[in-house]
DNA sequence: AAATAATAGTTTCATTTGTAACTATTTACA
DNA sequence: TGTAAATAGTTACAAATGAAACTATTATTT
């Protein structure tokens, strides 16, 4: 038998596994950004998203959040629902196209946004701390450039 | 009433956002990476894991492998029990402290992982295509450097 | 115009996940 | 030595998630 791996040698490292540091770096971060929307406000990260999408464009639909805010249709679905029920989004009739609904953040909706807002960027500006100006371009091309690929493969 | 923010301006554009960057990112990435191991051998992403942490070093316990493959201990408890019913991964004893378990791939154990650890080699390959060599450098120490930071946020 | 396909969004159900509580064993210390 | 605290791992239960089926409406085809 040609034992083709063993344990000493020809073994990936986990540790320097590109996609695994992504998600390890993705997730303590998301856990992080979260407690800023969750404790405060019990506000999931989907829902999160979704006021995000709103805040910047308003009367939009739910899948124009679909593809604005990385998220499937269920998702939509279900965070639209939750902070329809917090009051914090109101949803109206498109009577051009009944199937499609008009979402707007409420005004409890925007103080919300305006809370988490100022908060999000500080914790975004505190995690890229370490990071000179070049450095910082470099992260932002070489995300492109990952993003890119990885949607086509 | 001061309106702080609009859907105009001087709201975060969430596609610029490195926390979201990452999370899409790394789904990405992730989903892509879970054909190789979970279409053809029906192994989740913590199972996975468990088999390369296990690859890289054998004769560990449970609670080693929390801490090398970023799972907790009910995430690898789970994904230890799958890969012992699929017979990869074998459990024994330890007679010094029997607290611990010892666990370690099986002969069929290093079959599935020869097969998909040159698989998810190429993956990573095929995902850094886009990027010379000093930038794959850089992206190495910028995830790093993130990566320090994010732990201590 | 009627039938078919496509789109928007919701609901349902099974699976996965996270949190907390639990057992078993070992260590610390009074 | 005996009691409390710590560690390793499992189990149980609630919440989150994903996939598929479903309703409603609009667009397309013949």
């Amino acid at each position: 038998m040609i034992k083709i791996s063993s344990p000493e040698k020809n073994t990936l490292l986990l540790h320097d596994f590109l996609p695994y540091r992504l998600a390890v770096l993705a997730k303590i971060v998301g856990i992080s950004l979260s407690k800023i929307y969750r404790e405060k406000f019990g506000i999931t990260n989907q829902q999160w998203r979704v006021i995000f999408a709103l805040a910047r464009q308003a009367n939009c639909s739910a899948s124009h959040i679909v593809h604005h805010a990385a998220l499937d249709k269920v998702q939509v679905s279900r965070a639209v629902a939750g902070l329809i029920e917090k009051k914090l989004l109101e949803r109206s009739a498109d009577n051009i196209d009944r199937r499609n609904s008009i979402l707007n953040l409420t005004i409890e909706g925007w103080k919300v946004y305006d809370q988490i807002a100022p908060e999000a960027v500080a914790f975004e500006a505190r995690l890229k701390d370490s990071l000179d100006e070049r450095e910082a371009a470099e992260l932002d091309t070489l995300l492109s450039k990952l993003m890119d690929k990885a949607t086509k493969l």
